[in-house]
DNA sequence: GTCTATATGACGATAGAC
DNA sequence: GTCTATCGTCATATAGAC
């Protein structure tokens, strides 16, 4: 396995850790900005190297960008990985919702890309990413199965449309708004956004 | 007033009709994709007309996208007229949900700007917008106030996230995508999600 | 005001020295 | 692999004829 890779020249370390370094300034300029406003200057600055450098790890921005949201994907899924499976399924969906609101409000990329960005094409069509997706939507789903039938989650609710209005919640922007208000505090808002997103507006 | 107008030239009748034109082809692409990813051979193209007559019109792409977005505004402020007022707000705040939900389902633009939108900046800085905006916001707050005094909307959720998750879920993608699966029908959508947005995931 | 043609600049991507 | 310098392309915006 890569993990127990016993030696790794220092070349290869540097290499690896610059990688790293594009990805996450990738990562942060795709949390602030549209992927057409984000430009290779942008990330070649934020980095610190020639944008020429770049493209001696990525052969495109699109190839660039598509990483960085599969990484993102790929964390997702590990935080999965580590929920204790015999959890409430109600509860492993709003841990799953609480990271992603987390990392929006700490200025990164979102789980998943805009509607109408140019870069949902390009990823549409890259097999890594629609892997993680699909894998990311099918234990979703099953837990939101489990959940309708323990009666928790509403059964006359579609399953897409419970995972389509949890994605939506994941990426949307009220926490950041809030956030910039100043009004409230992170774990407040978090709680406020959660409650919203499965309690509703009504009152009970 | 301007409506009584009576008497309007040819010229400047069109003149009118094609300034209506290049705004409405403006808010189709937008809805379409990003502000960054619109350009103005895209509008051009769409009216047929030359690139340069834009400019007669609009004296640069953020004037006219900024009189496509306050279009909008204006579009839900006079529809918000045609409420009953003695209607129930939380009826009258679902009205202005279920009206923007359809615009948006008809591939217009969205009442607001993702936040991440270039756009986003310029809008902010134009005074008819904000002044909309501002508009639009004191309306709905003072349903969403009245309708926690009544006790049919949860008295514990801060005014302003109510505001915000209404302004979410009319801006959200959860109605396209599902429009997109095929698996639905337009009308059974919208009543999907605004049952999500009030009533939440969780059973009652 | 509308058009064709063009000036200007930004950005993605590459060439070639080191 | 990294850099500087540059190419090719496309988009905003304008010039100038009609």
């Amino acid at each position: 396995m890569a993990t127990l890779a016993p030696k790794l020249s220092f070349k290869e370390q540097m290499h690896q850790a610059r990688e790293r370094a594009i990805l996450q300034t990738a990562c942060d300029l795709l949390g602030a900005k549209s992927f057409d406003a984000m430009t290779m200057d942008d990330v070649a600055g934020g980095v610190g190297i020639a944008k020429a450098s770049l493209y001696k790890h990525f052969g495109s921005k699109e190839e660039l960008c598509c990483a960085a949201m599969v990484e993102v994907l790929h964390l997702v899924n590990d935080f999965i990985t580590t929920l204790e499976p015999t959890l409430p399924p109600v509860t492993k969906l709003r841990a799953v919702v609480r990271w992603s609101l987390e990392r929006q409000m700490a200025g990164e990329i979102p789980l998943l890309p805009s509607h109408n960005s140019s870069l949902r094409a390009v990823l549409m069509s890259n097999q890594d990413y629609a892997g993680s997706v699909e894998r990311l939507s099918d234990t979703l789903g099953a837990w939101i199965v489990e959940a309708q039938a323990e009666g928790v989650l509403d059964p006359e609710l579609p399953p897409l449309v419970v995972l389509y209005t949890l994605y939506a919640r994941a990426c949307d922007t009220v926490a950041g708004l809030l956030l910039e208000s100043g009004l409230y505090q992170r774990e407040d808002i978090i709680e406020l956004v959660l409650r919203t997103c499965f309690d509703g507006l009504r009152s009970r």
